[in-house]
DNA sequence: ATCACCCATTGACTTTTTTCGATTTGAGAG
DNA sequence: CTCTCAAATCGAAAAAAGTCAATGGGTGAT
């Protein structure tokens, strides 16, 4: 019996299109917020609080250095994202018909 | 150049906690209305208004049989959603150190 | 120490999502 | 045709998410 809360906080990460748009960016390579932002049409507290979301989902990992934070995807929580989504959906889910609906 | 917007709408049957109940008992084989609401603690017209992010999403498909609507996951729209994961995480995304920032 | 810069947090506001009761629609059954 | 039942839709209210300007905290440069 699975935690949907917890799995919904995950997948929280791919339903808005700003984060997407980050993700995006990610996926060539960690970015700080700041080179972030230039491609995108929101504020920078606004960025920040996707950071958030997206680090709360383990997807993403910020790391400081310096005055900086470079957000990067996480290996680890990208493949939990994955296997979850199998989990949800997989070729095992059966397909047959419906018995219950006693006429 | 991916569509965020129609991404977004395939992973949103994913991050609500009550769509994921319904999707965990779809999991075992299609089921009606009726049936899926006897486990859930939301209203009949609350119900339908999930079920119609989950059919909007790709990831489920409605059937229509005489009075009854039975519901059940789409082989093919669940393949689309892992693999949509698949592109937006795979392991072929870059995970290099960030060079944009001019220190 | 002071300044400039990056980013997080706060508080207020707007927008979107979720929820429900009531009503409507559509499909058998009698 | 009328009645009943399943499910969708409507309208309104509540809850949650997203947004921004302003502020604050930490870091490095001067």
């Amino acid at each position: 019996m699975r935690n949907h809360a917890a799995d919904a906080k995950v997948f929280k990460a791919f339903c808005d299109v700003n984060r997407l748009q980050i993700l995006e960016q990610l996926r060539t390579g960690e970015k700080c917020s700041c080179v972030l932002l230039e491609k995108l049409q929101i504020s920078q507290s606004t960025l920040s609080y996707h950071m958030k979301i997206l680090c709360d989902s383990g997807v993403v990992i910020g790391r400081s250095e310096g005055k900086w934070t470079h957000y990067g995807l996480s290996r680890d929580g990208c493949r939990y994202a994955r296997e979850l989504l199998e989990i949800l959906t997989g070729e095992n889910a059966s397909t047959g018909n419906c018995c219950s609906c006693k006429k």
